[in-house]
DNA sequence: CCGAATCGCTTGCAAACGCAAGCATATTGC
DNA sequence: GCAATATGCTTGCGTTTGCAAGCGATTCGG
């Protein structure tokens, strides 16, 4: 039982630095960003009015909210993203998903989907997918920002 | 179908991500070691000899040569591991896996258990976790260096 | 054999990241 | 009201990482 917990744990760790490997070539090349760069437009696409504030994401991509200032300043720069202070509150700063940037997460996503596809290959039928897709669902239910 | 293989790759992301966050603190507050090192000393831990070379190492855990090299050296210095050359080959230089590397993989592996059992909670019955555990299986049967 | 290509490893450099500290704004307790 | 605390964001610093270049060692082709 605890063994089972922790080969899952194991083989999920793994497959996931595999297929981020794959991703990073692939974002890199074809789009110039990043994997966490495509999360996080992703995450934006997703939410209401395609905003979020910067603790928001940093919660939602389990990085630093530090890491989110860094990473949206460049995306800032070429058009991605804007900023957008909020009138309520004078703290917080919303990270706004652009037109292009939205253009660009769905060229992304293409990209994405394309990787995934090979990733299950051919040994997977619908039902195993389901499956494996309701299992996942269970690991990532309480936590917010599901991207699916 | 295209869409299911997504949906799973992101969900697989996200809780990978997810999981990593949480093993990194009980990792560097327990054990003094990151994720990434505790991975390095279990892929030796169940190789032949306890031992690999760096780019073997590097494949494994899907990072660069460079990256394995600069891991090593630190662990090294602590005496988890140790430098051993090919008789045949010299260009080749192994990472041994030493006595105190040995017993620090285990301590660390109870540390693991015991999140990747909180991880899959109770909501997971065995049933559920020996047919995630098979599904993974696929996605990594074809990748070297399955630590399970 | 011997030059050319390949392989394993290391190093310089730049990019990405987390932590701790700092600043400005909001909220709370009295 | 007002100090004390908490929150959101940014910045300085050190660490980790990948890429490209470089170095020896090995292998390959003629």
């Amino acid at each position: 039982m605890e063994h089972l917990c922790l080969k899952n744990t194991i083989r999920l760790l793994q497959s996931a630095d595999q297929i981020k490997a794959r991703l990073s070539g692939d974002f890199a090349s074809v789009h110039g960003l990043s994997v966490n760069e495509v999360f996080l437009l992703m995450h934006l696409e997703q939410a209401p009015l395609h905003r979020l504030s910067r603790v928001e994401l940093a919660k939602r991509m389990h990085v630093s909210a530090s890491t989110v200032t860094r990473m949206a300043a460049p995306m800032e720069k070429i058009g991605l993203v804007s900023r957008q202070a909020d009138t309520r509150d004078a703290r917080l700063a919303f990270v706004v998903l652009s037109e292009s940037g939205l253009e660009k997460v769905k060229e992304a996503r293409v990209t994405f989907a394309k990787q995934a596809t090979y990733v299950f290959r051919d040994r997977w039928n619908d039902e195993d997918l389901e499956l494996f897709s309701a299992l996942l669902h269970r690991l990532i239910a309480d936590a917010p920002g599901d991207l699916t």
